[in-house]
DNA sequence: ATAAATGCAAAATGTTTGCACCTGG
DNA sequence: CCAGGTGCAAACATTTTGCATTTAT
């Protein structure tokens, strides 16, 4: 789903709860459509309002918590302090956070599926995997001390 | 490893590094310690401050950091905005938390070791999964509506 | 004795809320 | 028009920090 879309989609989403598509709406999907990773409301506001100062913070705040109660952005917490946004859709994918260097390598989602089916199996526990950071060390940082 | 020998590891490994063994952090090693579950940092002072109001919140913080560091308590984020603490070792333990009801359900470390070592083979990558958290919905809460 | 640790107060951070005004449908 | 949305300021919760005083070694 392309960013286009997603605003239909949104549209769409909002016209039918008698919901309204504000600019700002519109601009903060923007924006974490734009965002290469993940994004935090702190960083989308402060984009935002290099144009736009006016816009306030906790716009963005309720803006997001309603994107996301609409299902067209998904939350991580990656143990921060802060939650970070992204489109709901882009692919399933998820991170090893090495807490060496920081570095954040991409997964396929699929390595996982084993695992969320034996979740299944054995608690009944349908695993949401949607963004999973798993923590550790890198290769570089495994072979260097703490 | 138990709350005697866990508090003499602290005071060797505080000695080894020049730090001093002070009450506070005696306490606050035995709250984790006395703790069933996963406490978190307010809770740790609430308790303590019971019996030693002047007990600062700030020296919890602290401690909890330094523990940290010497390995002997794990910090979690479960995404509640606030991080919580357990002894390093009361062996590996996992959950598998449910966004419906909130249950947490206990997961057996083996589960675990696939994935780990898939993530090293292919990514060189060494997972700390000293304490993972699967959001997902349970059994119950599986087959009723959001 | 003296470097480390504490208590206290204040600040910083990230997020939420109440409310008067504004605006999309 | 008017319910839903916004901006603003203030509240909130958790965690961090500066500094004078205390204390373990």
């Amino acid at each position: 789903m392309g960013a286009m879309d997603r605003s239909r989609a949104m549209a769409r989403e909002l016209a039918r709860q008698g919901l309204r598509l504000t600019p700002q709406r519109l601009m903060i999907l923007a924006e974490i459509e734009a965002s290469e990773s993940h994004i935090s409301a702190e960083e989308i506001h402060r984009r935002i309002a290099e144009r736009y100062p006016n816009v306030n913070i906790s716009t963005v705040y309720r803006t997001l918590e309603l994107l996301h109660r609409l299902g067209l952005v998904t939350e991580t917490d990656l143990g921060e302090g802060r939650v970070r946004y992204h489109p709901a859709d882009k692919g399933r994918h998820h991170h090893l956070v090495c807490e060496g260097c920081g570095a954040i390598i991409d997964l396929d989602d699929a390595l996982l599926d084993p695992l969320k089916e034996e979740l299944r199996r054995r608690y009944g526990f349908a695993a949401e995997l949607k963004h999973l950071a798993i923590l550790g060390r890198c290769e570089k940082c495994s072979s260097s001390p703490e």
